[in-house]
DNA sequence: AATCGATTCAAACGCTTGTTTGATCTCCTC
DNA sequence: GAGGAGATCAAACAAGCGTTTGAATCGATT
């Protein structure tokens, strides 16, 4: 693996990237300092050296892999003007490229995907440092996108149907592929696709967007909940 | 640990119900047979005598988990004539019972989960047996729902959208309680009123309900993909 | 050239892991 | 009640883990 010794001249940092790689991959228990060592071209002591002990070198590598995320994609700005649909399209599809996009390898966000699926002491300091600021933008587009005519809690559960809808792509993507044909998950289920998709569902859901359907049919006004 | 260890006679059931909970709780790594056998009252030795070895056991304790949740959950059925917007509702609802229900244990649907997020030879069964018959009848529901209009791709899609709303408070749970306000997820995160929230949502987007909020800003009749 | 702190290294430590062993116990059969 | 197959047990096993050690090496300073 030169790739990953030859990535940077301090140790220190080519420990902190290999580390993230395994514990991405691996998850924390399964991965080995001897292989994050080996892997960084470092001996085994120097992840006590440099970092004290295998759960420091965890929390470093996860602030690793998020602040270098963090530089990768800036939040969206859009000019003055543009249409609160354009900015919800662009909001997704950022998110969904910055999920499952090729253009650089998926082991930063799978790193914080664990985090987020069950958290640690390094999941906090992610949520308010990455997650929130990131959700409030997309809170404001739907705000804009609603006219205000909504309340923040009713903004706030639409914000999480967007976020599910492109969660599930990144986090069960192995499923996701078992569930859809096979040629269909390159023709369909790009993020460009999956974007559009999505964007197209919510601005039907809020009314900014034609409906996918209409059928009048099993149509009702006020659902019965059972029990 | 009373419960666990008088649960069953047979100690191999035991032992499987002890190992579905450890592995559960903490993954496949760090979960020791040591621990599980204390937990079921057994022998180290006994999981040996019983499974051969730690992995088969895990495969073992999926596989057992599995078929309880499928005893305890029946598909559901609806008498002829059910609006289809209430079969919708219905399945929803369930699902996000069978997810987050306080009813029973969660471990199960934890192991589950585990599954599904990072899969192994247990995977695909699960998928075959669980998932996707679940999903087949979701499809059939928003192809009720849409009146048979639309392309089986896209009915997928919805279906998708669908799990994938429910998916976040399952899988990624804790981050959203961390993003929204303490008291609202007691009143507006329920399974119940996310249920309906989803409906509600899907609904308006299919075009067999109101849409959340009448614009008519940013409206956009084709949007522009970036890049 | 000598010095000295920072870094790197091979080797070993102590501990926990999954697994195996061989003796012991249990309970049914003849 | 002797025999024996199956079940259970305490104890030990080898292997792998995270971690520590103390000496070797490096690089800048004097």
């Amino acid at each position: 693996m030169p790739d990953s010794a030859a990535e940077s001249r301090d140790p220190r940092e080519r420990i902190l990237l290999a580390a993230g790689r395994e514990f991405a991959e691996r998850g924390y228990e399964a991965a080995t300092v001897r292989d994050i060592c080996t892997a960084a071209g470092a001996n085994v002591a120097a992840v006590n050296y440099y970092f004290g002990d295998k759960h420091r070198l965890y929390i470093e590598s996860v602030k690793h892999a998020h602040e270098a995320r963090l530089r990768q994609v800036p939040q969206p700005e859009w000019a003055p003007g543009t249409p609160a649909a354009q900015k919800l399209r662009d909001f997704v599809g950022s998110m969904l490229d910055r999920m499952l996009g090729g253009d650089q390898p998926p082991w930063q966000v799978r790193l914080m995907m664990r985090e987020l699926l069950q958290p640690t002491e390094a999941c906090r300091e992610l949520v308010e440092d990455y997650i929130r600021p990131h959700f409030g933008i997309l809170l404001g587009v739907l705000d804009e996108l609603t006219g205000s005519a909504l309340p923040e809690s009713e903004v706030r559960r639409l914000g999480l149907s967007i976020i599910g809808q492109c969660f599930l792509y990144r986090a069960a993507g192995d499923v996701v592929a078992m569930l859809v044909p096979g040629g269909e998950i390159d023709a369909y289920h790009t993020p460009q696709a999956i974007a559009d998709h999505v964007t197209r569902f919510t601005l039907a859901a809020i009314g900014g967007a034609a409906p996918f359907a209409r059928p009048g049919l099993g149509t009702v006004s006020a659902l019965e909940s059972p029990r």
